[in-house]
DNA sequence: GATGAATGAGCGTTCATTCAT
DNA sequence: CATGAATGAACGCTCATTCAT
């Protein structure tokens, strides 16, 4: 294994590049530049520059996950459950702006769209534990009766939105707000 | 005075390929042989890439305003106006999906940027309707106490992220989950 | 014959243009445009660019001819007809910056030398004035027993240089000045 | 590094095709051909077109100046260094016809008018050699009193003329031609 | 293994010219 | 006759990828 400093030099000079210009703002010879290496070199650690793009998403991912699950205890109650995800999710994003606009970008481009449908008989992911979740919440009957995927919809999709708005300075989340909007994105699951 | 038929022609062809492939997937040349003129004359049209880009966007946002006003009657109640334009806004984004996923494209772009801080002080459209409605909504105190943009972030969030899904297949939206997706929506704004 | 009217309109465009900016800062929409015809209606009247071009020069080395030759007498002795023709030409060039402007263009371009190969067996023009006059002057041997194509670029080279300084502010040639760059250039002449 | 062979090749093939066929006359592509090159490596060697003609501008007026200074001697009387420069100038014009083709180019284009008006706050180059020689000449009163530019028109302006209609073909300048028309243009500026 | 110079297909855009009206 | 919308070849330039060193 070649030495994973390189790698890893690579990796964070492509996040930060197309975090902050998109796809194709961030040339393959600007990453090596940025990380140091010769533009030949990424090509020994990735196979062309999909490859690249993919494998940072999954890396990102896993940190996302690592973070959900740190102090997650599958013994509280769904609702707290709940609170629990959202506000890690939130605080990632904020504190992480880099990871968090590197990821918008890859679900909103052709990648996001494989990527999910790639996904659909998917193993354990950061999805995995919300849909474990909604799964109990729906059993208990707790949560609104709706399919899987508009749950999440109405889990993730003000989180994201909101995140945004920070990021781009449209709102200034702090602790009070954090709280109050994943309250109110309980109030559109509970039933 | 140019035939309308063509630019009508390369703003379809446009709309497509782009709500498709994203705004790198279509190529001026790849526009122009779609909408059967040749390359230089979309250039009669519009200026450049970015002015057809803004313009087409503008067209979708003004057919979308419309269909929301389409029945929106100031009269009721917040409540009922907010089932009101998410419904619409829904069934348009799913009957016409080419348009959303150009809007989605759109706002996911250094354009959609652009676009958000220039509105700042924006004129009447359709996210003013919302503005109204939420602002009346918080002064009436039957909704959520939270900055606009946040309120924004519950109203569509969920929207898009399900028209998304309904559009790539993951989920099949009728009339009855469009109803029961935006009563959740409301569930989370309301007070 | 068409109205000859919309031929100088288009040949008064495109001096004025292709002076300031140059055969490429011209284009020949612009130049419709500023003549206030239609783009093919320049086709009518000229075959394609490059003739209207051509046209355009030999229209104004008519005009400078003619300035020459008002005034001049054959019968003056060499020297002051030369003095004559000097002046004429520099008083053009000065109050006539887009002929000089466009000469200049035309002379520095294939054009140019294309236009010089074609007249080596040439007719009547300006240039035939001073061909008379040098020879008269070798044969009275008051000027230097040079080729004749060396006699003018004593004679032109220093005015060319000169009236373009001047209509670019490297000087501002008065009468004065005008006199005495005259007398120079009879001076390398002059036997 | 990379070999300067490509550079070169760049450089010979842009004079070549230039001088032959004006600035544009010589596309990008054109120009890697004839150097033996893809058409992207100009751009490692030059920002762009603009650059390439500047730098080559810049190269072949180093090797002029070299060529002039050659042999010259400060030491020696103000009529004879004149006849030094404008010899030198005209026997390197004539033999590198391709260098005086596309100094003449340059000048006779929007490049040479900037280039000229970024020299009037000017360092030390070869057209300074001529003005400390013009400003002893006008101290010791042995060249006419005008303006320095008009020196320049009378010293340049039948050089560039007579050594264009040498490589044009008009006149075969020898050695006897070369010393005599340069002691015209000193009977054209001496007092 | 690492490099970065070299590549060339592909991009957005321009403009001389044509031809239906 | 006059028009100007339409054309498409050609331009300057970018960048993912390759390969000799």
């Amino acid at each position: 294994m070649a030495k994973p400093d390189k790698r890893d030099e690579i990796v964070r000079a492509a996040l930060e590049l197309i975090a902050e210009n998109g796809f194709h703002g961030a040339p393959m010879a600007m990453i090596a530049d940025k990380a140091g290496v010769g533009a030949g070199t990424i090509y020994r650690y990735f196979e062309n520059k999909d490859v690249l793009i993919n494998e940072l998403y999954r890396e990102l991912e896993q940190r996302l996950l690592t973070v959900l699950m740190d102090g997650y205890s599958p013994d509280k109650s769904v609702r707290e459950r709940f609170i629990h995800l959202g506000t890690a999710v939130l605080r990632y994003c904020i504190s992480n702006p880099l990871d968090f606009r590197y990821l918008e970008q890859f679900h909103n481009s052709p990648y996001g769209v494989v990527h999910r449908r790639d996904k659909i008989s998917g193993e354990a992911d950061d999805k995995d534990i919300y849909r474990k979740l909604f799964e109990e919440g729906l059993s208990r009957q707790v949560i609104k009766d709706l399919p899987l995927v508009m749950l999440f919809s109405l889990a993730f999709g003000p989180l994201i939105s909101v995140a945004r708005d920070h990021i781009l300075g449209f709102v200034s989340l702090d602790d009070d707000l954090i709280v109050k909007i994943i309250a109110a994105c309980w109030d559109g699951l509970k039933r």
